[in-house]
DNA sequence: GACAAAGTGTTCGAAAACCAACGTTTAATT
DNA sequence: AATTAAACGTTGGTTTTCGAACACTTTGTC
């Protein structure tokens, strides 16, 4: 079953047309009838493909969501190898056009869509995950280790969204020092 | 008779499907089905639009230069009276989010699709008509001098196209040299 | 509490767009 | 000159969107 081309371009429409409104207004204040004045879609058709304007905004959360859940053990593994300048290019290449898209969805934190605190879910799972091991043996608390890095790399992250495609030795650097701090923690022995 | 927006959404789609696949194929080289494709409409949309490809450039051309025909005087006195900052300023102001295609369709020499073409020809006549009242007193032909007026206009409307929103002193001081070379050549006396 | 105004969510006939199929034209290949 | 493939332009049945109307709820005002 492939999706009518129509339902494409409206979704594509209403989504876009969302993501402009929430540069001007908060949530709240936008409404239903607002997001079809400005994507040049009927009320009728807005009802056919979302429930309402949180639906629409769940939707648009999930998706990025999804995505993010796809590549985050690569950039994970990036950080944890002390590659920075790949995993900015890295960051960047997945983000491509939707980067302007996340961004603003950054800013929104709705009881079930907030991206932000996704994409930080996603990430602390890969710190917890990678610690475990190393648990019992750590002198400071494993949970504190995780969130710790995960505020690294979310930092990083929101960095790269803002600033966009940036070759800065500066930036790596400081990052990479962080992160070495960080893995101190973990891996006494080593490093 | 007010358009159904689903023909403006498809002009929309297909017109900047052109303009995307015109900054990486020639107009020969674009097939109707390319122009399908990348604004996701169906062929059969498509020609109940437009007669062919050519018709729907001319279109667009067609567009661009009634609205640059209704404000070319207003420029055209600023450029007279020296205000070089307020005509690069109300050029941007005019074109505003059309800027990008503007851009792409300079590009364009078609038969009857020549926007560049057509901004000259807009201009070459108001240099004319201001020149006509000089011209039995003046030593240079006036043809020549209203060429070389429109040349010096087309610099200054491409650059603006090219470079968008700039406060740069020593372009507006550039060019309000070679203005007063020329009307110096048409108003010997004044100046 | 009564009222108007604005937003919500649903329904349905009319208009537009889709899409697959078709025969035709054009251009390149052998 | 014959053959093939790609692009052209047209057609008709199907799906989607539109737009206007409707009842209902929420909000703010007198």
């Amino acid at each position: 079953m492939v999706k009518d081309v129509r339902k494409i371009k409206t979704e594509r429409d209403i989504q876009q047309a969302l993501l402009t409104l929430l540069t001007q207004k908060t949530v709240r204040q936008i409404t239903v009838a607002d997001i079809c004045q400005t994507s040049l879609t009927s009320r009728s058709t807005f009802y056919a493909h979302y429930i309402d304007k949180y639906d629409l905004l769940e939707n648009m959360v999930a998706v990025h969501t999804t995505m993010f859940a796809q590549q985050v053990h690569v950039r994970f593994m990036q950080m944890i190898d002390g590659q920075i300048d790949e995993l900015v290019q890295g960051l960047l290449a997945d983000m491509a056009d939707k980067r302007p898209a996340i961004q603003i969805l950054f800013t929104i934190h709705e009881d079930h869509a907030d991206l932000q605190a996704n994409f930080r879910s996603l990430l602390l799972k890969e710190w917890q995950r990678f610690i475990a091991p190393y648990g019992d043996a750590m002198q400071v608390p494993a949970d504190l280790m995780a969130t710790m890095g995960t505020n690294v790399q979310m930092t990083v992250l929101e960095w790269t969204l803002a600033h966009g495609d940036v070759s800065n030795a500066a930036v790596a650097d400081a990052i990479d020092t962080i992160r070495k701090a960080v893995l101190l923690q973990i891996q006494p022995a080593t490093n």
